[in-house]
DNA sequence: CAATATACTTCGCATATGACAAGTAATGGT
DNA sequence: ACCATTACTTGTCATATGCGAAGTATATTG
């Protein structure tokens, strides 16, 4: 329950409403390599992760696997246009280890959400933090230096430097495998 | 008001309530390298353009200019992170020419946002397509060769390629000038 | 525990892209 | 209309980064 409360509790909100959230969520366990959601599907959920690491990739021209994101610790695993648009999903999910997550279905998702309010201000308070955090990305990408992306990584996530493979954690940088070494022997 | 109707217009929204928003916009003038937010500061309002050309740019850590995004037609321009958690900017916004647009205070934001559900709505709604629009900029970015990113612009922006100089653009898409130059050649 | 696969490092080499500079073209202000 | 500035192109050269391969280390599986 660790991940949920983490993500619920923190509001102004009474017991019945988050039991009622609490209750809107089922306990799933994902092998390492399982798939969440693969590119061009749609979802019809989200997670929340109680244990585990997930990541999400594409692949670009060349066919290269690039890592767009990490999850884990409580993070909310979720692809925005996939589940809110229903467009094809552009990305894959992806576990890196054993997982152990909070699975809310959209339709129970959507009725919550139109139903109290303090789970809305919710939602559209994550949205705001994610359209910032994404932006912060993207901008992190084109303005830093591969070094000190990895210096950010490392001071930000360092969990993920432990856990994740190197070419993963390269592409994530936007970088090979080859450079990230070189990168980490010069340190 | 063509740049307002066509944002709030298409809504399930009655007369009365479409007017209320309407009333919230003031139409202010700005002439060309004027600056909307600059870095560090913290947004008051969004804008709606009715006519002109709005630029999005951050310095490098070499000192470069990097344009993060342009706004045209009707687009709205805002800095969410500043606007909606008020953080000091992470971006500059600059007109790069003579522009016309609707200007809507936060607080006036707000008061519609909490007393009309079909604006809150239209506000969710814009945040979902703002988050998709985000991640499809950087999965372009990091999945596609600065001549196929080109190649879209073109495609889905043509105004830009008409209006912007080489500069702006060539950051835009990740590269220099002198890039950008030499795959113009080779097209 | 051995065998095999996977992960990571490191090398030499190739290449795309950037930096700098020069030249031409276009634009803007007085 | 002129001059100055900015915009764009093109050249040479430098360099960071990728690629392929080889070598070492670590992990996995029967």
């Amino acid at each position: 329950m660790k991940a949920l409360l983490h993500h619920y509790q923190n509001l102004a909100i009474n017991q019945s409403d988050l039991d009622k959230i609490m209750m809107g969520h089922e306990l799933v366990q994902f092998s390492k390599n399982d798939f969440l959601l693969r590119k061009d599907e749609k979802a019809h959920e989200y997670y929340i992760l109680e244990s585990g690491l997930v990541r999400s990739f594409i692949h670009d021209y060349q066919g290269n696997e690039i890592t767009t994101d990490f999850f884990g610790n409580h993070d909310i695993v979720i692809e925005v246009t996939s589940l809110f648009l229903q467009f094809p999903s552009p990305e894959n999910l992806q576990c890196l280890t054993d997982c152990t997550a909070w699975k809310i279905d959209f339709n129970t998702f959507q009725t919550l959400y139109h139903t109290i309010p303090t789970f809305s201000e919710w939602g559209r308070s994550w949205m705001t933090f994610a359209l910032h955090t994404n932006k912060k990305r993207f901008i992190d990408m084109v303005s830093l230096s591969a070094t000190q992306r990895y210096q950010n990584l490392i001071k930000n996530k360092p969990q993920i430097i432990k856990q994740a493979a190197l070419k993963y954690i390269a592409s994530y940088l936007g970088i090979t495998d080859t450079s990230l070494s070189r990168i980490r022997k010069e340190q």
